[in-house]
DNA sequence: AGCACGCCGACT
DNA sequence: GTCGGCGTGCTC
């Protein structure tokens, strides 16, 4: 064993060679590797290694060159052993510094490693250049320099070809030179081979796939407050000022003719827009119309082939695509010049990134817009709670209301139906209550439409106790267990759990009998057919809508009124908006009280509100009746008056008194593991050094758990999780920069799983 | 992500 | 006694 100064043996021992300055890659893996390592550029890549870039370098022990990213070039001292990088993927760089800066941002505050974060913002299909075609371009060899020998004969071909292409300076391509010189392709190929041509091959993106599709401008007259809103986002645009501008308004309010207009004030300037949109296949509708008033546009949806995403990024980064609309990964378009992001309901849990990186798209595109001091407009009827916050107490956040219905339509009316004495009251099993009933009756008499919402499928039921109305919970995630025919036991939708039933009711004080409260679309869709058998009946869950083309048959009939009674899950509360929708049912707004998570009223508050949105289209005035068996919790009767700002301010309240967020800031640690026992040692464990960590420290934040987590037994593995709860942002991300920089807990520690500001906790 | 180092079970 | 299982940790 050679000890440390042992030059006996010379392969051990490496050469101090003189240190120079010489250009260095910073680079971060593209493998889940956290950190940035350097690399030597060699002489025969300088030029071609630059940031954006990928490179692959000899890293580790592995045998191969890995692909990373490059991050940064330095002049840098370096040495030997300083290993080099072995080669550049990429011609072009796929991200320039703004978004290399919004990424280095998002690796610290989403605890994930650079390269995968970059990885993440550039789609799979850009960087293998998907869609670009070789094109050989010919120039005139360099003339040589001995030119006092007489010039060679050339054939007449041969010189046609000279002639064209010295006036060609910039090269032609090969078929291009064919065409006009009139010389046969294999006449030019002997000529390369002679050393007379050279051959310069490039990539090239040809045109990107067009998604214009003009429309007509509509008719009616902007409002006044409409206009402010527009002077007020076209100004900060102007001001080039970081801003973000909440636009409040219902639904109905014309907050989408704000997005048009804000966006076209940003084009005329030369600018480029970005409209992030929750879920597409939801929203084709608006995003057609939206579309339709825009030139140079790009649509990014998942539909899109690997081909078009390609050439539509390099369309965008070239600025030949200037109005940019998708979901989640849209908040990377590489624009050059962007000028205004406007994200469209901003509080839509969707927005949430459940892979690593696991951004919140909305947050995201905020610090974009920081980074490039530009106004991003978040659009809403229900905010977040955390926006609606920001816009208290902080100045750069503005609100912005459109509190006035277009067409001047008033609110529907809610009522609330409590089926615990519907029950009681009525013989039978009945999932649609008598008021219910009513209301189906006027509307199909009026022949107007009616949309009913559920949030369970299949043709299941809770099992309630009949004396105290407890509901069988699933032992592991608290949710609600549903009950299934065919196996005569009691299912767990979240993590698939499955228990026998019990006979009797849980809950020691009590021991009623159990009762089925059906709740699946199948059960309800039989007993509507039974109750209104003249209705046309479609019905749209999970199981029915397994494309978007059958989302898209069904909006189309339901346009075209071929149904009455459309019947659907969460997907039908979104999106959809039909002037002669009149009645809206919840059948059951309970499943969302009952999730064990601290935002679950405010989700009923945005359920109820964005269901009863379908009925605010209706000329004569829509209903809502919402049947539930919790009675009228604050979120309800907030709802019920449509009075978003009374229930802010009520739940704000709650929030505060609890600590929880906007008052607070959360990262979800999730430890997993095939063994329930090893699962909860490592949670323990690691939540326990953390808990020191923060006590040693002095640093005012704490951890809460472990517990058992919502959804354990998921994939085979017990999940137990804890969180870290920080007073503030900066707070958060400073402690999670320690825990990494310490090893104490990191990207890849293992079993666990880092979720930052966590949209639900189960 | 690879790949090596390290410490416990079935073999020529 | 070794060969090899994969658990743990590091990679400029």
């Amino acid at each position: 064993m050679p000890h440390e100064s042992d030059t006996s043996n010379p392969s051990l021992w490496i050469e101090p060679r003189e240190s120079r300055i010489a250009p260095v890659a910073r680079v971060s893996m593209v493998a889940a590797v956290d950190g940035e390592y350097s690399f030597a550029v060699p002489d025969q890549l300088a030029g071609r290694v630059e940031p954006g870039k990928r490179v692959l370098v000899p890293f580790g022990k592995a045998r191969e060159p890995q692909p990373a990213f490059c991050i940064a070039l330095a002049e840098e001292a370096w040495t030997s052993t300083l290993r080099p990088v072995a080669d550049v993927l990429d011609d072009q760089r796929l991200i320039d510094d703004r978004l290399l800066e919004l990424g280095r941002w998002m690796s610290r505050y989403y605890f994930c490693p650079l390269g995968r974060t970059l990885a993440a913002m550039v789609p799979e299909p850009v960087r293998s250049q998907s869609g670009y075609r070789t094109v050989r371009t010919v120039k005139l060899a360099a003339v040589a320099p001995d030119s006092s020998s007489p010039p060679p004969k050339l054939s007449r071909q041969r010189k046609a070809v000279l002639d064209l292409l010295a006036s060609h300076a910039e090269g032609m391509e090969i078929d291009e030179l064919s065409e006009q010189s009139g010389t046969s392709p294999a006449v030019i190929a002997t000529m390369i081979k002679a050393g007379l041509l050279t051959v310069e091959t490039r990539r090239e993106a040809p045109p990107a796939p067009n998604f214009d599709c003009p429309g007509a401008e509509p008719a009616f007259e902007l409002n006044a407050h409409q206009r402010a809103a527009i002077a007020a986002i076209a100004g900060a645009a102007a001001e080039a000022t970081f801003k973000v501008m909440l636009l409040f308004g219902v639904s109905g309010s014309g907050k989408t003719e704000v997005y048009i207009h804000s966006i076209r004030s940003v084009l005329a300037r030369g600018r480029q827009a970005i409209l992030l949109v929750p879920e597409i296949a939801l929203t084709t509708q608006i995003v057609n119309r939206l579309a339709s008033r825009f030139e140079d546009v790009a649509v990014i949806h998942s539909g899109l082939t690997g081909v078009q995403r390609s050439l539509t990024y390099t369309a965008i980064a070239r600025g030949e695509k200037r109005v940019i609309i998708g979901t989640r990964s849209a908040v990377f378009a590489p624009c050059p010049d962007l000028g205004l992001i406007v994200v469209d309901e901003e509080q839509e849990p969707s927005y949430k990134n459940q892979q690593s990186p696991r951004f919140n798209t909305r947050d995201v595109a905020i610090k974009r817009g920081q980074l490039l001091s530009i106004p991003v407009v978040l659009g809403s009827a229900t905010p977040s709670l955390e926006t609606w916050y920001n816009c208290q107490r902080l100045p750069h956040f503005q609100r912005i209301d459109l509190p006035s219905r277009i067409a001047g339509l008033p609110m529907p009316e809610v009522r609330f139906v409590d089926m615990r004495l519907e029950q009681k009251q009525r013989k039978g099993i009945h999932l649609l209550s008598q008021s219910m009933e009513e209301g189906l009756t006027r509307t199909l008499e009026k022949k107007q439409q009616a949309v009913l919402l559920l949030n369970r499928r299949g043709y299941s039921s809770y099992l309630v106790c009949s004396q105290c109305r407890q509901p069988i919970v699933c032992p592991h995630c608290r949710a609600n267990m549903v009950f299934h025919q065919s196996t005569g036991k009691a299912a767990c939708h979240y993590c698939s759990a499955k228990i026998l039933v019990p006979k009797r009711c849980g809950n020691p004080s009590c021991t009623g009998t159990l009762i089925r409260f059906g709740m699946g679309t199948e059960r309800v869709e039989e007993e509507l057919r039974s109750k209104f058998p003249q209705a046309r009946l479609a019905r749209a869950d999970s199981d029915t809508m397994t494309h978007t083309r059958h989302y898209e048959e069904l909006v189309r009939s339901f346009a075209q009124r071929e149904v009455d009674v459309l019947l659907g899950t969460q997907m039908i509360a979104k999106g959809l908006d039909f002037p002669f929708v009149s009645f809206v049912g919840v059948v059951n707004a309970d499943t969302s009280m009952s999730m064990p998570d601290f935002r679950s009223a405010e989700r009923t508050f945005q359920m109820i509100t964005q269901v009863a949105g379908r009925a605010a289209r209706a000329e004569a005035g829509g209903h809502v009746v919402v049947q539930s068996l919790a009675g009228e919790s604050a979120a309800l009767q907030f709802a019920a008056r449509h009075d978003y700002v009374g229930f802010a301010g009520h739940e704000l309240t709650q929030r505060q008194r609890a600590g929880w967020p906007p008052f607070s800031r959360l990262a979800r640690v999730i430890i997993s593991h095939r063994s329930v026992n090893q699962a909860q040692v490592e949670a323990n464990r690691l939540a326990e050094r953390i808990r020191e960590y923060l006590a040693h420290h002095a640093l005012t934040a704490d951890v809460l758990g472990p517990q058992s987590a919502p959804l354990s037994r998921l994939r085979n593995a017990y999940r137990f999780d804890f969180l870290i709860r920080a007073p503030h942002a900066g707070r958060l991300m400073e402690i999670l920069d320690a825990l990494r920089a310490n090893k104490i807990l990191t990207p890849n520690t293992r079993f666990a799983l880092v979720d930052v500001d966590p949209v639900a906790l189960l």
